[in-house]
DNA sequence: GGTGAAACTTCTAATAA
DNA sequence: TTATTAGAAGTTTCACC
C-alpha cells in the first residue's frame, strides 16, 4: 500500500470531487503553500495513486439512456482471456469483470434504446466459447458514487 | 437530446481523456480559439450534459483490492426505495442498480479484504426486506473504460 | 520536506468582426 | 457564432528555510 499521508489524503479528497480545483484553493483550505500541493500532487502521479482525470458526462443528456448488466457463461473457462479479448471490440461494453459464482464473465452495457441493446447483446451471444447470456435492465442507478470511498474510507482507517 | 455539433463531439473527447488538458491546446488540436473552446465548454456545463469533473485513482493502491457485485433479492419489490435508501448509508457499495431479471438490487462493492467485505455482505443481509443476496467476486477487471463509449459512438452516430 | 515570490502559462470576459 | 486581446488567475520553479 502507497505511504501517503494526510495531507495527501485531503488533497485527493478535493480533486476526486471536482478535478479542476486551483491548487491555491486547496492550498488555502489545508493551510499549506500552493507549491506544496503541487508537489504532493505530482509525486502521487509519478507514483501512481492519481492515473488521471475524466470528465462527468450525462449519457442520458447524449442519448444514451439504456443501462444493463450481463452475465455471461462460457462453455470452458479455458476460453476466458480469448472471449474477454473480443469483448473489448464492443464499445458499448463499459465494464467487465472476469467473476466468481453464477457467471463466468459479467459485463456492464450502456446503449440507446433496446434495439440497440439487443445488438449488442446479440453480439456478445456470438461470441465463440459464450454458452449463453443472462441480461439483468437498470430500471434506475440509484447509486454511482465512486466519490463515497473515499470521504468515509479515509476516515474510517 | 442535447444539441452538440462535432467541435463539441470533439471537445468532450478530449477532456473525458483528460479534464486538465489547457483550452490553448484544444484551440490548436482542433484549429479554433481558446476562446471559443470556452464558451463551448460554459454552455455544455449549464446544459448539464458536462456534471463535472473526476480523478481517476488507483484504489488498489490505496488498499482496496477486492471487487463484488452483489445481486440482492427482496421479500416484496414495495420495499426497494426503502432498502436502497438503507444501502446509500453503506459507504463501499460504490454503484446500486434497480434492476429487471434475477435480482431486486444490483450492487457493486469495492472493499480492503475478503474479511472486509465480509462485514459488507452482512450489512446488506441485515436490512430489513431483504431476503438474501448472492455474491460474484471480480477475479480480474478486465475492461474498466468510460471513454470507449464517447470515441466510438460518436463516430457511429 | 515546506515556503514565498518571480516567471510563465492559462483562463476569462469584453469587444469587435 | 467566432476571433482577438488584455487583464486576472493559476501553475511551476527555485532560492532559502
Amino acid at each position: 500500500m502507497a505511504r501517503i499521508d494526510d495531507i495527501d489524503k485531503q488533497i485527493l479528497d478535493v480533486l476526486i470531487e471536482n478535478t479542476r480545483t486551483p491548487f491555491t484553493d486547496i492550498a488555502k483550505r489545508l493551510n499549506i503553500s500552493a507549491g506544496t500541493v503541487h508537489v504532493r500532487v505530482k509525486k502521487m502521479e509519478e507514483s501512481g495513486i492519481i492515473k488521471g482525470s475524466s470528465l462527468t458526462v450525462d449519457y442520458e443528456q447524449l442519448g444514451y439512456t439504456f443501462i444493463a448488466y450481463i452475465g455471461v457463461f462460457l462453455e470452458k473457462t479455458s476460453q476466458t482471456q480469448f472471449v474477454i479479448s473480443r469483448i473489448k471490440e464492443i464499445p458499448f461494453v463499459t465494464v467487465a469483470h472476469i467473476t466468481t459464482g453464477k457467471f463466468n464473465i459479467f459485463c456492464k452495457i450502456r446503449a440507446q434504446d433496446t434495439t440497440h441493446a439487443k445488438k449488442i447483446i446479440f453480439m456478445l451471444d456470438d461470441i465463440d466459447g459464450v454458452s449463453r447470456t443472462e441480461t439483468m435492465i437498470s430500471l434506475e442507478e440509484s447509486i454511482n458514487d465512486k466519490k463515497r470511498l473515499l470521504h468515509k474510507v479515509f476516515q474510517d482507517l
